[in-house]
DNA sequence: TCTGGGGTCCTAGGACCC
DNA sequence: TCTGGGGTCCTAGGACCC
């Protein structure tokens, strides 16, 4: 069987968790630059605030109903959810994080145990131990398990654990599910099979094999499969990135080089660092800019460009270096920017290098020079030691107005090292 | 007149997830 | 005025190989 566990609208709830006085109250958390509702308490959910809309669309609602606001605080949302995972490990050996609320768990060699029991006290230990609500469902496959989560969530008399066991419960949960609620199915399939008269995933189950084969494919077969109770999605194990991506949308709007170029230096060292932590490097850097595409009535430009590295390389400073000449090359004046973004790609691990015959670079001593940075980034907070070229202007920095204190990792004060005098 | 069979790699586009 | 960020997988078609 598998376990999927889930957290119930985990950044409301984190925010919740140091400010009990939101208990009860309708609270919602926006994306990066207070742009759209990307979590919403159930109290939020019953004013009909939906996913994914704008802030400023919601103005009046917010207001009249004194809803909470919040602007994203990952590294609150980041912290909270390693604590809910050591939890969880605490019961399950076996488990694959999925993203940064949920975790699917393979419950194997439990089979003398009661899986309602052993379910409830997982669910009790890590509200008790996080302050986080989760829910859990469990079911002979990934799939049935998202199915049986959902249930858990929606109903309270199932004290946060729901189970698929039989062929019964699972036909009742079928018909209960909408087929846009099947993981795997998104808008577009879920047009096509309402086309074809499903409405239901009970609906999708009773299609012939070859019939989904025909009309989703292999991907939809898997899904078909899941359903009626066959494996397809094993237990994963974590494997390194295949590319890596830092952007971000500017707090305003950008019409000088200089602070974009203080961005993309930041993001394409953000790639670095990432590059660094799972012992990878990159052989391709991707720059991208663009102005803003609902911004109709004013003057678009969208650009990216692909460099090929010399040499595989996960060194801040070369990263940096490649990403400001390609943001040279397509930089142009006379447009509002709005995002800028790096993407690294063809991503090698770090060992063993294939190295340039020309390659005039130190390798060995940068090497070295990141560690030492990643150190002491690592020691005394985010950001302590960086690249010159990473400025300290921040023009471009996000607009998050409703920041709440890092609660859990608080960081000291700012000291800042210019790069050169280290190396 | 009649022209095989079995592969790989790459890319762009489309779908999905959180 | 104000609209997020970061990923993965699959498929079809074209180019190429023997």
């Amino acid at each position: 069987m598998y376990g999927l566990l889930d957290c119930n609208n985990f950044y409301a709830s984190c925010e919740r968790v140091f400010n009990p006085s939101l208990n009860g109250k309708p609270v919602v958390v926006l994306s990066n630059n207070d742009g759209c509702v990307i979590a919403r308490s159930s109290e939020a959910k019953a004013l009909g605030i939906p996913m994914g809309e704008p802030a400023y669309k919601l103005k009046d609602l917010i207001e009249s109903n004194q809803v909470h606001v919040f602007s994203s605080n990952y590294v609150l949302y980041g912290d909270m959810s390693h604590r809910v995972m050591n939890t969880v490990a605490s019961f399950v050996p076996d488990m694959e994080i999925y993203s940064i609320d949920e975790v699917f768990l393979l419950l194997e060699g439990f089979e003398k145990i009661d899986m309602k029991t052993l379910g409830e006290k997982i669910v009790r230990t890590v509200t008790r131990n996080t302050g986080i609500p989760v829910s859990l469902g469990i079911a002979p496959t990934k799939t049935l398990a998202k199915v049986a989560n959902k249930f858990a969530k929606k109903h309270k008399n199932y004290k946060g654990v729901c189970i698929i066991d039989t062929d019964e419960k699972r036909e009742k949960a079928l018909k209960m599910t909408g087929i846009g609620d099947v993981w795997g199915i998104g808008r577009q399939y879920s047009k096509k099979l309402q086309y074809y008269n499903i409405s239901t995933a009970w609906d999708f189950t009773q299609r012939t094999k070859s019939w989904v084969r025909h009309t989703m494919g292999v991907v939809g077969e898997r899904i078909w499969m899941e359903l009626r109770g066959t494996p397809c999605f094993e237990m994963e194990i974590p494997s390194a990135k295949k590319s890596i991506c830092t952007s971000r949308s500017f707090g305003e709007r950008l019409t000088e080089m200089a602070p974009i170029s203080e961005a993309v230096a930041n993001f394409a060292a953000s790639c670095a660092e990432k590059l660094r932590h799972q012992h990878s490097l990159a052989s391709v850097i991707m720059v991208f800019i663009h102005t803003n595409p609902f911004a109709t009535n004013q003057p678009q430009y969208y650009n990216q460009t692909v460099i090929q590295l010399p040499v595989p390389t996960n060194d801040s400073t070369e990263l940096i270096y490649f990403a400001l000449n390609g943001l040279k090359s397509i930089f142009k004046e006379g447009y509002r920017y709005k995002k800028a973004g790096v993407i690294v790609s063809e991503i090698v691990h770090e060992r063993p290098l294939q190295g340039d015959l020309f390659d005039t670079r130190d390798r060995e001593k940068f090497n070295k020079v990141m560690r030492v940075m990643d150190n002491l980034n690592e020691s005394f907070g985010r950001q302590k030691v960086k690249i010159a070229a990473q400025g300290f202007d921040r023009k471009w920095k996000l607009k998050n107005e409703k920041l709440s204190p890092c609660f859990t990792t608080k960081l000291d004060d700012v000291l800042v090292v210019k790069a050169e005098k280290i190396i």
